[in-house]
DNA sequence: GATGAATGAGCATTCATTCAT
DNA sequence: CATGAATGAATGCTCATTCAT
């Protein structure tokens, strides 16, 4: 299976990759506002004239940088639910491939949820489209679970926040050191709230 | 009754308050370390020497809301639940306080919330024990409920996770404007997924 | 009789005119946009904050000191001819004051008419206001001698572009060292040429 | 018939034009020095690699730019008094031409008046040896009126001042656009003021 | 001849912080 | 307590130029 992240990319990485993966890189350490170009051109061993010449603006890289990582991301957990047939497995899949996701890309992981706002005006619109879409293509899978009444029936937008929220919360303190839990032990339990927060009868699994 | 936060503050501000005000309204515009001493130098219509007497440093203006801001919006959810005696109930009161809180507060709820790097190593020790200090006071009123069974056995950072996950998220997406629902309209909702992710009977209320 | 241009400024100057002299010495030195701020800088002995503190921006600087020479070329040329009755003796005077400025200011005079474009758009209302002011209190000095019939009439632009052209044209190759007679010798020569190319009959001297 | 102007050159204009005119363009509109090798690679088409091959420098582009409009404009010049066998006559048809080319081609009369900074040191002997070939070539002509008295003895610089300086001062404005008058329309003006200022008799044409 | 990735010195500008008044 | 001029290290970014393909 082919890797599917940035810093994991094997073989002759081009000046391009090599000054994405420097950039997470000192992102991930120092923070990306504090980050310097020329940090980023030190661990890459680039010029600044290259970088400017490949990603045009400091926020370029980190713009790329985010997308790629969302893109990853939501990947893993469409891929995860795909041909899940019952609801609470499919829910399962899914917080279990955010968990794992996570703990697997722990830096693209505080990159992509921590610091949204690095990603700013000029970029935004690129970014609400790619997760709008994202959120689209998962949304398909749970469609008939509504329907037929296995799920209950709230606003869209509070699926999102009862499904992901507690699985979210605890990568957030993990990925920020305020936790010594491993998430990977708490899948079970995040799983089990989950599918009691939304099942319509949680004794029984969907169809 | 005493006014709870910073902006709310009445009469005859003095230039540390006026200044902190200005920081805050600030800070939200821009962005945290986006913010210059002398953007809040303009707002506030102190001079620089002025600021720098009354916190020392840009930082000590950051801490000095963080933690103000801290303090206020636990105090409201340790009074939301003070006097409870239900489970049920006072998770419901402690999700009502969290929300009313962030409504009331959009400012100061961005601030707390989404930047938690603002405030770094210097302060870091402080604010970890206000919200150590926090956390405990909170534990101590679902103790009895632990004990007494009424409540799942989880770890306890899982408690946190999945009780104010889903709110949090919630919140998260509604302040950054990329949620419409407000999230007033969803305590309910939140209130019965934490109940049903929480209890250990959900059909019981609790003793 | 007091100092009319800015280097020749005495006393106690300030950091501020010391930055203006020390711009003004290099913008003649190596040209306005080749010249940068850290020239600036080691010939004025202020540090880069503070030149930023006073003028905002390169260009901040280069405006107050285009404003400066223009006010103080303008007030000799209008000084010249104030008083003056004949016309012949009022045209005289006024390139007489016109050489004799830029003799004396070469640098300035350079600045001045060489580089109009280093003040760009930001400034450039300013600088035409000043401009339209000073050739307006020109104007009014010669207004009765074209009603009385002395001058010839013509479009206004004309005017000027007659009077002041062949001085103009002649100090603008003498500053660039593309000429070695001394426009002052030629003094005799441009008025006489104005005279008779503006005079409606150059054998009388005007009323 | 030729043509005289880069930008009307015709049909399969090489690489090499196309640089020039894209540069010319770009000159007009930003200011030579403030014009990159990117703006001139973006509106030519051409690499900057192909730049480079072609004029070695940047400066070398604005000097090949430089000398050909020069030549161009006089070329103009002298074929248009070539031939005039009155004095009064050949001036006229000097300031003629001279303002037809510039209206013709405000872009490269503004770049040849305007900017002569912009070709520094390592061509600026080859620009005066050209401008030097020029106004010998012009004073060929003018040499028997001068022996015969039919115009004022002067020093030679001063001549070019007097002759030229009204239109020049006229047209810079109008190029600048600080003056509404169309200069064709100050031809008769001009050329009386030439004449009088410069004819030993100005009621004489010169034989 | 053409291409465009790469280079790196150089620049304008910002900003937290100090300190004399 | 307040003021604002002064400081200078640090930063993002530009741009002419080179060179391997």
């Amino acid at each position: 299976m082919k890797s599917s992240t940035i810093k994991e990319a094997s073989i002759p990485v081009g000046r391009r990759e090599a000054i994405l993966a420097a950039a997470l890189s000192v992102f991930t350490e120092k923070g990306i506002e504090v980050t310097t170009i020329d940090d980023i051109r030190q661990r890459s061993q680039a010029s600044v004239g290259s970088i400017y010449h490949h990603f045009g603006t400091k926020e370029g890289i980190a713009a790329a940088l985010f997308v790629a990582s969302l893109d990853d991301y939501w990947g893993r957990l469409v891929a995860a639910i795909d041909g899940e047939t019952l609801a609470q497995r499919a829910i399962r899949a899914l917080l279990d491939a955010h968990i794992h996701w996570i703990v697997a890309n722990p830096d693209l992981a505080r990159f992509l949820f921590s610091r949204r706002q690095a990603v700013s005006a000029a970029h935004e619109d690129m970014v609400r489209q790619h997760t709008a879409d994202h959120l689209k293509r998962l949304f398909h899978f749970f469609k008939p679970w509504l329907k037929d009444g296995t799920l209950r029936r709230m606003p869209f937008e509070l699926y999102v926040a009862i499904l992901m929220g507690p699985a979210q919360e605890l990568s957030r303190h993990w990925l920020g050191g305020r936790v010594s839990l491993d998430p990977r032990e708490a899948i079970d339990e995040l799983s089990g709230a989950a599918w009691r927060s939304l099942a319509a009868d949680p004794n029984e699994a969907g169809k």
